[in-house]
DNA sequence: GCGACGATCATCT
DNA sequence: GATGATCGTCGCG
């Protein structure tokens, strides 16, 4: 079943950060069906972090909808080249998102072998936030899409990682100071060979 | 298997 | 005009 409106709310965008490994992330573009488990993710906690776009409540055309109610999908161009996910959270005017960083594949497999160009290597379709955007057929278009639609959403299939399968550490790629530099917000799990790096 | 590096352009100042 | 919440390739060994 899909994750209720009420799950992306909550204000605590860490927590929902690390309750995203293991969920199901699926996406029907032009009616094909693909999807992954979320193997790993990052928090971005506006206004306060100094990673975060929505940082000391910046606002512009390109993060607006970070501070709509959660529940939607916030995409943005990086490097110029790559599309990446971000699941919106907490209440509207509160600007919290999670990165979701890494899939294991688990259906249109073929599908995504197609969008990547990667034949050989199924552990390479989704790793990483560029990747799995353009595995998953997502791009720029879909800013601002709802997680309650039949586009994007992410559902509960009842599996769960154990707690301590669950790593924290620092996020990836971020040239800021402390403490937000390696505040451990970005997670993962463990011994996962589909996760971007260790 | 791993580190270095260049590609490439939307976005913000 | 500068800057990335990155990726694929290349050289190495």
């Amino acid at each position: 079943m899909k994750l209720s409106t009420e799950f992306y709310q909550r204000e605590d965008v860490v927590l929902i950060a690390e309750e995203l490994l293991g969920k199901y992330l699926y996406t029907r573009i032009n009616g094909e069906l693909a999807a992954g488990i979320i193997v790993e993710t990052e928090a971005y906690r506006g206004p306060e972090d100094l990673g975060s776009h929505a940082y000391n409540h910046r606002r512009t055309p390109r993060n607006e909808i970070m501070y709509a109610a959660g529940g939607v999908v916030y995409m943005y161009i990086c490097y110029g080249i790559h599309d990446m996910l971000n699941i919106v959270t907490g209440h509207e005017g509160s600007s919290h998102a999670v990165l979701i960083r890494a899939l294991e594949p688990v259906e249109g497999i073929e599908l995504m072998r197609e969008r990547r160009k990667i034949l050989t290597d199924d552990r390479k379709l989704c790793k990483g936030p560029g990747a799995l955007a353009k595995a998953m057929g997502l791009n720029k278009s879909h800013n601002a899409i709802s997680l309650q639609g039949d586009t994007v959403w992410i559902e509960d299939k009842g599996f769960n990682p154990d707690p301590d399968k669950m790593v924290a550490t620092s996020r990836i790629g971020l040239n800021i100071s402390e403490p937000y530099k390696s505040i451990p917000w970005r997670f993962y799990i463990a011994n996962n060979s589909f996760i971007s790096r260790k």
